[in-house]
RNA sequence: GCCCGGGUAGCUCAGGGGUAGAGCAGCGGAUUGAAAAUCCGCGUGUCGGUGGUUCGAUUCCGCCCCCGGGCA
């Protein structure tokens, strides 16, 4: 099995990843590879995917991230890495001027397909055009064929409805905490920084927030569960608008 | 028992004589390198109950009920 995201080192119980036990059953890849402090998206993930497709027997990729799937399947523009010093003065010139500052500096064709109300997506748009001198759609447009596409391999969704997927985001949220998540929060506690990928992990900040003494427990939990449901609507529209072709299986059944 | 506050959307609260509004939650959507991120759209609810004043009350007045706090 290749992971999804279930990227970072630190973050074991609160990604939900596999046991150590399960992973020793069979070869798992992409698990817990990425230190707290690195950068990662996914254009990294598709990179590190690509010789692991070439496996016998072929591998089973599985996760929730929409894009990633996609960009799997459909393709992402070969865009170079953009310095880390781009993404710093960016966020200095978004600090001091909102993001309406960086739309001047686009070209028409970017512009007219960017979500200019979308300050990440802007900036995103900014910095390619700062470290490559091309626009993003420019990009775009010479988006390489995808590195799988959907008619060589077998695609399946699984069908979580709400009602049935909420009870259980409470429970296992629940579980988590009883298998120590809040151990392994208190372990990064130091070095927490925010702004970091890892530190998106859902349920990592609730429980900063409750183990620095601005939340209660409960509020903490609370709120990491309203935060995973959110996350499983964003999940549910993005498979349900962009993976129509696949085969859909109701989870309920597994 | 008396005195103050307060009772308005699922929650926290704002408002105020012409039947009401924000944040959060919820629901829908977008999404080609931060994506477990980010963004967009959607607000009728006996304005605690009941009498009264008024052309008109959720808003003013009386009584009642409930929740805080204070005094006894």
């Amino acid at each position: 099995a290749i992971s999804r995201v279930s990227w970072i080192t630190v973050w074991r119980v609160l990604t939900a990843r596999p046991s150590p036990e399960e992973e020793a059953r069979l070869p798992h890849m992409l698990y817990g590879h990425i230190a707290p402090e690195v950068e990662y998206s996914v254009g990294h993930w598709l990179r590190d995917v690509a010789p692991l497709l070439q496996h016998s027997p072929r591998p089973i990729i599985v996760g929730g991230t929409g894009l990633y799937f996609s960009a799997l399947i459909e393709g992402l523009a070969e865009i170079p890495e953009t310095p880390a010093s781009v993404r710093e003065d960016a966020d200095a010139i978004r600090a001091a001027h909102g993001h309406e500052a960086f739309l001047p500096e686009l070209d028409q064709d970017t512009l007219a397909r960017l979500d200019t109300a979308n300050p990440m997506r802007v900036q995103r748009a900014w910095e390619v055009q700062c470290a490559t001198g091309r626009g993003l759609a420019a990009w775009q447009d010479e988006t390489p064929p995808p590195l799988l596409p959907l008619s060589e391999c077998t695609a399946i969704a699984l069908e979580a409805p709400k009602d049935w997927l909420n009870p259980r985001i409470e429970s296992r949220f629940d579980q988590m905490l009883a298998q120590g998540a809040l151990d392994e929060v208190r372990a990064q506690l130091d070095s927490w920084a925010p702004e970091r990928p890892s530190s998106r992990a859902i349920g990592a900040p609730e429980l900063v927030a409750h183990l620095r003494g601005d939340l209660t427990l409960d509020a903490a939990r609370d709120a990491a569960i309203i935060a995973t449901r959110q996350y499983a609507k964003r999940q549910r529209t993005w498979f349900r608008a962009r993976m129509r072709d696949w085969h859909w299986h109701p989870a309920a059944d597994i």
